[in-house]
DNA sequence: TTTTGCCTAACGAACGTTAGTTTGTAGTCT
DNA sequence: AGACTACAAACTAACGTTCGTTAGGCAAAA
């Protein structure tokens, strides 16, 4: 990938971010680049190529993520820590491309659409993972494994909703953070 | 509203939720009706029409509920698990609406999206003061206030994208689960 | 006889994309 | 140094398609 190509795709990212992938046209985004809307096919095949490469880039800093994480001995505890806390720093670090990760995949097509999902339940995978452990571990409580995973990833997800890079909260505190609250979801009581 | 233009709206509303607002043409929805598309404007005024009238209806149920709870001189956590119930309630009874009321929002234009997010934002008061009144109490952990609010919606909006009305939790379970999980967040550790 | 619901036909605008060409720049050879 | 080559990156012009929407009319129900 050259340098300008990389130039072209953030720009691209900053509008999809905003406007959504469906509502952006092709012309929308050579403005704001101020190029000639056909000037963008000397550097992607489709206005779906756009997508696709943002899609893929961030699940693959994910999948990267979690395969690392899985493969340490830690506790279930440690490791969910860890997961949320590499999550959020993905999230954050990468606002605009996590946006459209997250709310315009669905607008990917054919293969592309399924290889997507198939990435995305691996990662869940991943999470469940963990989760289970702490359950076999017998520190975590007995819960629908299932509901557990998605609750713990939709907190995380919302980060992107609300998150502000000039705000208070750094990644590394928010994960912090909504690592107490859902672990203090998890956890056995001590009572 | 006649009972044609609801039906109409049902049809429609299905298809949104499937493919996004942007996504979806007039003449999708038509054919799924297997009428023209002009004949959809003898009922809307456009396809934002549809959008806002959803959006908004599904908003004004949100609404009334909190309202409501409001209301009720019952304790902080009882408040929330009302709300919590109420909330997973509308939104698994109305499962085209909500997805494209959480989804789509962002495509209403002019003073249907300020409007939109006045709405969005007095519900979230409504939830906030919920949690403030358990911080009050004493009942509830002094965590950062809004940080607490958005974690609570994030997990209940995220129902939508995994509840199966033939699965095996109904409404009324994964609300009681939420708000365990939930609520061993905000709760006070006893020991 | 008014109203409701749909039709046909068509509008201009915007869409993603293509073919073919020009421009600027960096490196190579004489 | 100056000429030649190669390539990246942009351009102009246009393609066929689809978009949301309107005007006006027709048939059946109230």
């Amino acid at each position: 990938m050259t340098e300008r190509k990389r130039q072209i795709l953030q720009s691209a990212q900053a509008i999809l971010k905003k406007k959504g992938y469906a509502a952006t046209s092709v012309r929308d985004i050579a403005k704001s680049l101020e190029i000639e809307p056909a000037s963008l096919y000397s550097h992607f095949k489709s206005k779906e190529d756009i997508l696709k490469l943002t899609c893929f880039d961030m699940a693959s800093k994910f999948d990267k993520a979690i395969q690392e994480i899985n493969t340490l001995y830690f506790d279930a505890e440690q490791q969910l820590r860890m997961a949320i806390r590499e999550h959020v720093q993905i999230l954050t670090s990468h606002l605009d491309s996590a946006i459209i990760f997250l709310r315009d995949w669905r607008n990917l097509t054919g293969e592309s659409h399924l290889k997507f999902v198939e990435k995305r339940n691996s990662y869940e995978n991943g999470i469940r993972k963990i989760i289970q452990t702490g359950i076999d571990e017998g520190r975590f409580n007995e819960s629908d494994i299932k509901f557990a995973t998605l609750t713990v990833l939709s907190s995380v997800n919302w980060i992107v909703e609300w998150y502000n890079p000039n705000g208070k909260l750094n990644a590394t505190q928010i994960a912090e953070k909504l690592s107490n609250f859902i672990l203090s979801g998890l956890i056995k009581n001590k009572l």
